[in-house]
DNA sequence: AATGAATGAGGATTCATTCAT
DNA sequence: CATGAATGAATCCTCATTCAT
């Protein structure tokens, strides 16, 4: 109507929007109305553009975890030597749970899913290899392994922990981990 | 009306058929009439125990933590020397990570919660420090914290991944974060 | 809130509203919205009453097939000799599709989906068993099934025809069915 | 794109397309969507070729209608003695409900419609008309309507019933219904 | 001539909660 | 004390139809 006809923008909109629900009011709160709304979107195109609020669900979650894959990839990806390396992987702890809510709450909503449905732990899977296999560039695989997991639970506690851990104890864990055995 | 009056038992029935169907279906997928349906409780049940399903969840949920907590102690609290320390967190990981799908989908459902509303981020926190003072009677205080964030990362990714870290693994993880600088 | 707390009667006035509706648009054009608007009942009520529509279109036309046989019954029952048998079938067939146009049509709706599902079927069946049954209390087995489905033949094309058999040919039609070989 | 420019068989695939939906889901049960994908058509030929879908579904039973008729003339017409078309009168009832559940269902839904709506009783009639003309040229105008009916009833018992009528009961019937006075 | 994109109305159903009993 | 009946709001989804292209 006022777009013209066609909105190719559209698709997009949504998706975004429906982040942005699931960040403030959990997967458990969003709905076709409330994400509609946000997209200033009229109802009927939800189901339109999606096959339900399934499908719009997980194309939403698919496009969040490239969008963290390519944090973790420009990140890691420009280090040279393994001390730069470990520096990155400070800084993508810290970025990750000092930056905005929405990313910790979203990877959390996330992982709640692939806990329960199998779609959803595949595309967690695929994250996870992208990192280790950026890891490996500078570790071996069994500390790239190590290291992940760390990163994971470092990153975890500084998001729920009320005293969370500071740089100088994350610099620490990355040391001690990827430390000559 | 059949067994005397009342049936103390209920309110523990209601609170496991919760979690149990939170593990099922997700925080969203709850219901009165679902748990209900579930503990074998009339309908009206529900909201004379409870004051209204948000109370019926904190409740379970808090129940759940204590559980938690319970298994954390009963494995480090057995320890007497750091070695065996070691082994006990390592058992642990592997615990949580082999047992029933059921605690690993409750926990990650718990820290969804936990990213968004307080209270259940207190729940959190208060199982952190309690786990944290636990591993705190063998390694000093930085030390306790990086092994905490640890045993999360790699539980999380041995329920996560398709490959998950096998014991070798994980034993290496927690010997390098526990070893002497 | 008007009536008391509990309103016996509102199952059975959904029923009727449901019946009256299906007559007046047709199975197809039957809505939760539409009867409960009819029966002046909430939206709410239409599925605490009924497990769903499908569970209430069929307990409507369950009750439905009782008052036709009740009406089959009445008419057949009374009759002591086969001419007053005959004259009984005339009757019948007269008086419906002389009555009202919602029992042709209610009648109709009910065979459709008979044709179609199952238990409408058995519900179909199940009445002209009884039908049967009456009739041969008069003629031998082999003339009342002959008789049954011209009583449907006739009854059918009274209803549609633009210039509907006649009571004369009616009876003669009966006459001829009932005659002795 | 493909085809040329038009293809002309696209109005009698999608009057097809809709009349297979309508045997399997009934009349409540279409929509342009449904009848659209099964005759493997875009969504936007079906309010090119048609008005609307009351247009689309009168049309589909108008010349399901005629394909009837057509049977009928096949049947009766080939007929020669008055013995002959007792049998093709068996035969034809017969036919008619051993055949595909498809004709059985869809004359019941035609026939619920002409219950309801002026224009699908007209269609109805014509049909009517036509089957007595046809009977007329073997038997007095009485016995052609009384006869018309019966083929009705039977037809429709065979389909419902859950012992139906076997054939020598339909000759019987149709014996008995065309005897001399 | 033909169609894919778009949408508001309405579909069935589920829900947490209230309240008379 | 305990509960079944009741309901209005909100859920997802399907629909016929319009219209710019």
């Amino acid at each position: 109507m006022a777009t013209g006809h066609t909105d190719p923008r559209r698709r997009e909109r949504i998706l975004t929007a429906a982040l942005d629900l699931i960040a403030e009011e959990g997967v458990a709160g969003v709905s076709h109305r409330k994400i509609a709304a946000r997209a200033k979107v009229p109802l009927g195109s939800m189901t339109y553009h999606f096959t339900g609020i399934d499908d719009l669900l997980f194309q939403a979650f698919t496009g969040y975890a490239d969008h963290v894959v390519a944090l973790f990839e420009q990140h890691l990806g420009g280090a040279t030597t393994p001390d730069r390396a470990r520096e990155a992987v400070t800084d993508l702890i810290h970025i990750l749970s000092e930056g905005p809510r929405r990313d910790l709450i979203l990877v959390q909503e996330l992982y709640t899913l692939a806990a329960r449905h199998e779609p959803y732990r595949e595309l967690c899977a695929r994250w996870m290899r992208r990192s280790r296999t950026l890891l490996e560039q500078h570790f071996d695989a069994a500390t790239a392994r190590q290291l992940d997991a760390l990163i994971e639970g470092l990153t975890l506690h500084r998001a729920l922990d009320d005293a969370p851990p500071d740089r100088e104890l994350t610099r620490g864990a990355v040391a001690r981990v990827t430390a000559a055995p």
